[in-house]
DNA sequence: CGCAGAGAGACTATTCTCTCTGCGGTGCGATAGT
């Protein structure tokens, strides 16, 4: 109980915080004590606390590993405010002669954070540097990108745990505000969190009133997100999924009379920033964005997100309108979907690898010398993203391996083509997931259901009553709740089971007359409770 | 993957059908050229 009262006066005399949230303060206890967390909580509920305290009380500087720079910049300025000892960062925007002074007051021990990119840790340089300094916790923020982008567009993602291994795995800390349970699971195993603790907050965002709305001609429903937008009032925001389209809206906007602006990846850093700030100061009210626009706006008082089309899953529409509605006053979130939506997202999420690229890393170690990711690849032509991407398949099909030093060598089991078919299988597996993501998207989407007690469920928390503030529940198309009758059925939330075509599942949420089940191979699915019942379709699994 | 739009060809003066082409998200770091 030392520790506690130590992270309660740390938090007061350091930060003044004088209160502290029992989430808050369990899972810092978990760090300050040297245990492996993760905390899924919502965003503003003081996630950044959750290491900052305990940094201070441990040995050593804190390693934060935080996906975007702007990001970094911004956690940075937040502790150069508070009493706390100096944060640093090394990242490609700064200068040479930054990033040194950075590792200067590591190695001197006067940073008591650094702030990194995971792309940063492919560096051998500065794990050591970092092992060398003996880092008092390793933190992962914005953890959910570990599973989002770990798998493709980000692969030093995937590389976290062999890091965390090479440093002596000080204690982790996952950080995150939305992560469905497979997403945690995900995280867990990819950064090799040992008898880790997870503390978690409800999902529930209960001022967010839920609606969705379908239509058949894109054209309708671009004029009616417009004129939705110009009928409200207050700070809010639209997601497209094309940056053409956030133009398009953005122009049309502001054609009528609103300070609206895009923002998208294309768009130079300097226009970005200058977005981001006008929306911060309420000089733009809107802003019309792709998934681009929104880690760490941390904006109280956005009145709406309307959605413009459907993204690619749960997880991200959950993690757009958390954005709305912060300070705890009523606001909207809004979806406004077409039947092809689907089709798009599908197709953006369908990069596959390639099978040479596959074949070009197992060939750079034929010769069994361990290798360096750096020296994999690199006259093939492959490139960085992609080596590491075919590494992380090849590692997981067990046909490479890492050692302590992060060489590489082949097993030699599998080995060949058998260990291009089983990297090729893995990510034909993820893709069947990502689809299934998709579905529920689409389902969420079409469903007359109480919509929030869909999307809890997604995230793993049965909810009986409807919500009495989404669609479904005004127009009294939501049913009621009947836990009863899945049980009956024998299917009861967070069980294991097993389906004759799909294999095992885990039993993700249930409703009167459906269930949704996540399979370990096949992703989600969403069987009627009539058929699973006929047919005997969900059997205990061992 | 699947749609939209352009252009070709058919076959007759205006429009139809087919094929081809282009398009579509998220960021790091390193490098080349001003």
């Amino acid at each position: 109980m030392s520790t506690r009262s130590d992270l309660r006066r740390t938090a007061a005399d350091t930060f003044g915080w004088t209160r502290l949230r029992p989430e808050q303060l369990e899972a810092m206890e978990h760090a300050a004590d040297g245990r492996d967390v993760l905390a899924v909580l919502p965003t503003g509920s003081g996630k950044s606390a959750i290491y900052q305290v305990p940094a201070l009380l441990r040995e050593g500087p804190t390693v934060v590993v935080s996906p975007l720079i702007a990001l970094q910049h911004d956690q940075r300025e937040g502790l150069a405010e508070t009493g706390s000892a100096d944060a640093v960062a090394v990242n490609s925007v700064q200068k040479a002669g930054e990033n040194r002074a950075a590792w200067d007051a590591v190695d001197a021990g006067t940073a008591a954070y650094v702030f990194l990119a995971p792309e940063q840790l492919a560096n051998d340089d500065v794990v050591e540097r970092v092992r060398v300094a003996g880092p008092a916790l390793f933190v992962v923020d914005e953890a959910h990108c570990v599973s989002e982008w770990g798998h493709d567009f980000r692969p030093d993602y995937l590389r976290l745990g062999g890091v965390i291994e090479r440093l002596g795995h000080p204690p982790v800390v996952a950080l995150t505000a939305t992560a469905a349970p497979p997403v945690r699971a995900d995280i867990v195993e990819r950064l090799g969190l040992r008898d880790h603790s997870e503390v978690l907050a409800s999902f529930d965002r209960p001022e967010l009133h839920l609606a969705a709305h379908r239509y058949a001609d894109p054209d309708q429903r671009s004029a009616a997100v417009e004129e939705r937008v110009v009928e409200r009032s207050g700070p809010g925001l639209v997601y497209c999924a094309t940056r053409k389209d956030t133009v398009a809206h953005a122009e049309a906007l502001r054609a009528r009379g609103v300070a609206a602006a895009a923002y998208h990846a294309g768009l130079k850093r300097a226009v970005r920033e200058d977005v981001h700030e006008r929306f911060l100061s309420g000089e733009l009210t809107v802003v019309v964005a792709t998934s681009a626009f929104g880690m760490g706006i941390d904006k109280p008082d956005v009145r709406y997100v309307l959605h413009a089309a459907a993204p690619a899953s749960l997880d991200a529409y959950y993690q757009e309108i958390g954005r709305a509605g912060r300070d705890g006053d009523p606001a909207l979130a809004e979806l406004h979907h077409h039947p092809r939506d689907a089709d798009l997202q599908r197709f953006l999420t369908a990069r596959r690898p390639k099978p040479d690229a596959l074949r070009a890393v197992l060939a750079a170690l034929e010769d069994g010398r361990p290798r360096r990711p750096k020296e994999i690849g690199e006259d093939g032509g492959l490139s960085p993203a992609r080596r590491t991407a075919a590494l992380n398949l090849l590692e997981q099909a067990g046909a490479v391996a890492a050692d302590p030093e992060g060489r590489f060598t082949a097993t030699g089991a599998p080995a060949g083509e058998a260990a291009v078919q089983r990297g090729v299988e893995i990510a034909e597996r993820r893709r069947e997931t990502v689809r299934s993501r998709i579905e529920m998207m689409r389902g969420y989407a079409e469903s007359t259901d109480c919509r929030r007690r869909t999307l809890l469920g997604y995230f793993g928390e049965q909810r009986d009553e409807p919500c009495g503030n989404c669609d479904s529940c005004e127009a009294g198309t939501a049913r009621d709740g009947d836990p009863g009758a899945a049980e009956a059925a024998g299917v009861g939330t967070r069980e294991a089971v097993r389906h004759p075509e799909w294999g095992e599942g885990v039993v993700m949420s249930t409703g009167r007359d459906r269930v949704t089940v996540l399979f370990a191979e096949h992703g989600y699915k969403t069987l009627a409770l009539d058929a699973v019942r006929e047919n005997d379709l969900l059997r205990p699994a061992e």
